[in-house]
DNA sequence: CGAGATATCTTGACACTGTCAAGCTGAAGT
DNA sequence: ACTTCAGCTTGACAGTGTCAAGATATCTCG
């Protein structure tokens, strides 16, 4: 009720995109609401727009902070091995747990509907995010097979991770009524991972 | 404005379902609006509520209608040739296309926010649609290598399709501020396939 | 110390929304 | 001719996002 100082202004900011998260995972996207965000947040219904300009704002502030996430972890996992194989493996391993850990952050990051795909910090940290994936795939291209075309390879890694963190449970589904055991994400990723190494040390292109 | 006939009530549902897609490219899904669509299609805001039972029930119709052209047109690219490697590009290009050319079918199909994800149409199609891709994996791991893990190289074959129809828009953004050229998806379609084929040709799980 | 500026809210209004219920109309069936 | 039914329309309601005006506390400056 009483005005905030900045440091409260930016607490509140916080509880802004925690409240935000927490109606995404629990409504899903479709049916979220801006008010009610500022309900659990205690505010009243105009205060996330004064901080975040309108919904796409604070939707698009949550996907920098999703990408940013992504961007630190990928990359703390990267540095974890000097093995350039089991470097990507690792950083596929992150970029689901991040998907699973943070899956409001991660659904928001990739809506051009909800967000603003224009926004420079967005852009910047999805870059970033790429960038620790590339160099991997270079350092595999560099010590196992210059032919491969690096950025192509990158490519097809990042949309693999992708679709399998939205696939995953239509797939899981899938295998469910095929009588199939289900995989869990992280052997999935450890197959993927495998098959696609393989291809990158033997392409040709 | 007068009753319609069986016949003029099924075309009224199909122009619903248009005046949809329709909606969904221009606004964004986002920003659809059931009202929207009935003005669009020239009738009463109840009428696809009647049609369809409310809004989720219109965007599951819609899902189902994607899949189902998905397997429709994924079938007949398989069909165009006998050799499997050929087939697997092939598919891969028509589940691009169809992703193109049928953008709001595919954008609804895969999201459990707003569409029924137990309704048994949409996963029959969903299966359906599956099954074309597995059995081309499958032909090939008959032919090229049968210590490939079928299921697993088929979930990796999905994934990196629908992540790359569902990324591309960023990652051609992401090419062309580093100054490269970006490649066209039919390009990237046939790039993922020969790299993925590798791989599975040469996988030893 | 008081006045003015500023940041950070709140309140209220507006237009739009999805859903539901009641009612209308024409065709079909008895 | 009456009844039933399918396929709508109209109207109401509660919730929504955004905007404008106003309130309040803090900060700055003379």
């Amino acid at each position: 009720m009483t005005p905030a100082t900045e440091t409260e202004a930016a607490d509140l900011r916080q509880v802004l995109q925690e409240a935000t998260a927490e109606v995404i995972v629990e409504r899903g996207l479709g049916a979220f609401s801006l008010r009610e965000v500022a309900r659990r947040a205690g505010v009243s219904h105009a205060a996330p727009g004064y901080h975040f300009g309108d919904m796409e704002g604070l939707l698009t502030a949550l996907a920098i902070e999703g990408l940013d996430t992504l961007h630190r972890q990928t990359a703390a996992a990267a540095a974890m091995t000097t093995d350039p194989i089991e470097r990507l493996r690792l950083i596929g391993v992150a970029y689901v747990q991040v998907g699973m850990n943070f899956p409001a952050h991660m659904e928001v990051a990739f809506r051009p509907d909800v967000v603003d795909g224009d926004h420079p910090s967005l852009q910047t940290c999805g870059t970033s995010a790429f960038g620790v994936l590339e160099d991997a795939v270079r350092d595999i291209a560099e010590t196992h097979n210059p032919k491969l075309d690096v950025r192509k390879a990158s490519h097809l890694c990042w949309s693999a991770m992708q679709g399998l963190v939205e696939l995953h449970p239509k797939l899981t589904r899938l295998d469910e009524m095929s009588g199939v055991p289900a995989s869990s994400i992280d052997d999935l990723v450890s197959s993927f991972t495998s098959l696609l190494v393989t291809g990158f040390l033997h392409a040709d292109d």
